[in-house]
Parts: C-alpha cells; structure tokens; sequence
DNA sequence: CGATAATCAATTATCGATAATCAGTGAGGA
DNA sequence: TCCTCACTGATTATCGATAATTGATTATCG
C-alpha cells in the first residue's frame, strides 16, 4: 500500500527526520563514521533535540549508525557492504517464505503478477522508483503468504524501503531485465515445483546483492513550524 | 527505581530503565496487550518521560512491544506461535549459513564437535540447561562461520524470543536425541554435499518447530540477565 | 621534559512544562 | 433512534533549559 498524499496524519517529526536522515545515509551524503551531532541536527532541521534523538534511536535499529552510551552516535562504516549482505539474508527469509507459502497453497499469484505488470509499464516509463516500489510489492506478497509474523518482521527489518520513504535502485540495471526476472521467479513459484521455486527465490536475491545502489525518495527538509 | 548506592551511573537511566522492563516483560510481571503508559512509568521509576520513552524504543527494536505513533505502545502478545515461527526462521538463516560455510570453505568443524561432545555430557549428566547451551554455540559457529555481520545480528536478533516465551526447551525431549540430531547435521556438513547440508541444517530447526512445547510462559528467574 | 591535575568547551542525558492528538461522552438535530 | 460534533480527560510528541559527562587543553609540579 502506497501512502495517500491527502489525509497525511502528518507524520511525526521524529519520522520525518529519520527518514531524512536514512537517505542521507545510505546515499552516502553523510560519511561512514562521520559523527551526528543531536543538537546540530536539531538546529539543521529547525526541531529541538527530542524528536532527532529518537530519530536515532531508529536508525540504531536499522544498523545504520551505532551510538556510544554518552559519546555521540557514528554512522556505521560498511553499509554498503551491509546493504550487500542484507540481499543474502533476505534471500535465505524469501526462499523460505516461498516454500511455506507453496506449501500452504497461500500464493496470491493474481496480486504478484499485477505487481509485475506495473514492473513492466514502470520499465516502458522508464521510472526505476515505481519499478523498485512494485519489486518491494512483489516480494512482500510472498512473505506474508507464508503466514509467519516473525518472518514478516525480520523481513521489514532489513528493507529500508520498507520501513522509509527511501527507495533503494539498483543502477545500471535495465528496468526490463527486472521484469523478466520476476516474471521468471513467478512463473517458477506457478510452475509447482518446490525446490526448483526456492532454489529461484533465492538465487532472485543474490543476482542483485552485487549491484551498485543509488537511494532516491523524497526527504523534506526542515519542518513547517 | 530504586538508588543504588553507589554513585556511580554506570548505566545511562534509559537503560536501567530498559533492562528492567525486559525483565518485567519476560518474566510475565507484566502482561501481553497490556499498555505501557510513558507517564505512569516515568513516575514509577521517579523519572521524566524522556528516559522511558527512550527505553520504550529500544524495546520496539527488540520486538518485545510495539508501538503506534500517537497512540501509544503495547507489550506484544507473543503467545506460543512466536516461539514455534522463530524455528522457521532460524531454519531459514542457518540453511543459508550452511551454504555460504561450505561454499566459503569456513566450517569450523573441531569446534562444532566439541560442542556435540558437550551435549553427549549434558545428556548423560541430564542437565537440560547445558545441552541448551552447547546447542546455541554449536549453531552459533555455522552462522558465524558465513561470515555476514548482517546474518548474524539477525541470527543473535532471534534468541530473545526463544528465551521469552517458553523455557526453550521442548518437552518431552530426549537429550540423547539432540546429540543424535546435531551428530547428524555435523556429518552432514562435513559430508561435502551442499545441498545435503543444507536441507539438513533447515530440517533441523522445522523439526523442533513441530514439537510440543512448555507453554507456561515464564522463565524461573529473569535476574542475571 | 614528561606526567598529572585543573579547566574548558562541546555534547549528551535528563528534566519539567506545553502543544497536539486520541478515546470516550453526552447534547442537539434529522 | 441514530448520527454528528463539540467537549473533556488522558496521553503522546515536542519544546527549551539544565545537569552531567566527555575529550581536549592548559597549567602545575617533580
């Protein structure tokens, strides 16, 4: 489900900035290691202190940055490398998710498959973020298909996207391979073979785990107020 | 809370505050669903809001509550399902472990049969707590031995729920057939056929996934954290 | 000269107060 | 009667200010 730009509820401060702050991040504007000062953060985003902290908070869950009990908090080196890994983990949780989901016969395949149209007209647009939303959609199904909360919340754990507003892109990727692959795993997961659909659910993962990235998404900057 | 007397903060206040909301949680002191209240809190430990909401985040983090925004935060009802999906899961990092162990050529073989020797003793010795103990090291080594950071934070992220929801260990368990099992898996792995390891380390874990468990819910003693 | 203590500036951790928002309740109107 | 909506009490989100701690710097002394 996308957001509705109408009704927002107005997201928290706290939200907003750690958003920000994600793709900041991840998009290398801020350099692993480089130390985040709350009450200049605070300033930057025209907040006090409270919500940026706690915006912290969050991105310590993430294993974006880490913080040292009354020292300040540093991003984490190595996050690319993290991001690498986090496509081998999520791999290992989606070939799972797979063989639970075939096993209970819980494929919304109708859903995925629309979610691989939208793929592919995000391809003839050329819009790499909707191809990326529709890519997160698309695995989502198959992780909720397998009826395992705990799957589903490691899972979420480990995509940003998931969690923020910050879509990650593989670059140099041509947006119609994408949609092949997809259709591939799919047609791999209607095909009915068990093992030979996990087996693509999770070599699906690997293939992208040695892209280059790039983030994107709108990160507001200072407050209204 | 209570002051210690000694002077020394060593901890920061959110983090007392934190620790002694897991163990309020784990030992069952306070209940699944129940609302946890920022004020009330603050109040009972004789301290401001902001320490307990921090600790409330951290403990978010841990899936031990959730929260919605605006609206407050809520111990999880983690009822026995969670105990039995975190088996899933688990089965789902270490298939993957395995397969990047043997294919890296890092299984740290000796150190894997010392733990299963030290469950053959646990057996004989019938001591639940240590064949528990040898059994985490023993899985510990093969996610460690994948050598992904990301894999094995979420891997580590996982123990909490087993040590929460139930004694961990099954019921109606023979200790001797847990030595059997890892003996097995062991062989398995050192066979050198990885799809063999593989199904095997992930067969291992949906076995327990099946069994019945002690469901009272409550450790004997969460003190000693 | 080198080590230690005293001092300082920067920053985090915490506080107490306030604004914003939510859930529940009862009055008024179709 | 049922529904809408303003009102109220409770609670979260945020603020601005202060205490406490850290790391660096300088002064002191053997």
């Amino acid at each position: 489900m996308t957001e509705e730009p109408s009704k927002l509820p107005r997201l928290t401060l706290a939200r907003q900035i750690r958003d920000s702050l994600v793709g900041r991040i991840v998009s290398g504007q801020v350099r692993p290691g480089e130390r985040l000062v709350e009450t200049r953060l605070a300033a930057t985003y025209g907040t006090s202190q409270a919500p940026v902290r706690e915006a912290l908070r969050e991105l310590e869950a993430m294993r974006l940055v880490e913080t040292q009990p009354r020292r300040g908090t540093f991003v984490r080196p190595f996050i690319q490398e993290t991001l690498r890994e986090s496509y081998v983990v999520r791999a290992a949780l989606e070939e799972s998710a797979t063989r639970l989901a075939l096993l209970a016969g819980t494929v919304p395949v109708e859903a995925m498959r629309a979610e691989v149209e939208a793929m592919r007209a995000a391809a003839q647009a050329g819009d790499s973020e909707a191809s990326a939303r529709a890519s997160v959609s698309f695995h989502r199904h198959i992780v909720e298909a397998a009826h395992n909360e705990l799957l589903k919340l490691t899972w979420e754990g480990l995509q940003i996207e998931a969690r923020t507003s910050v879509t990650m892109v593989a670059t140099e990727v041509d947006l119609h391979d994408i949609v092949r692959d997809h259709a591939e795993l799919l047609a791999a997961i209607e095909g009915g073979d068990l093992e030979t659909a996990c087996r693509q659910a999770r070599d699906h993962q690997w293939h992208y785990a040695d892209l280059p990235h790039d983030a994107h998404g709108r990160m507001r900057d200072s407050a209204t107020g």
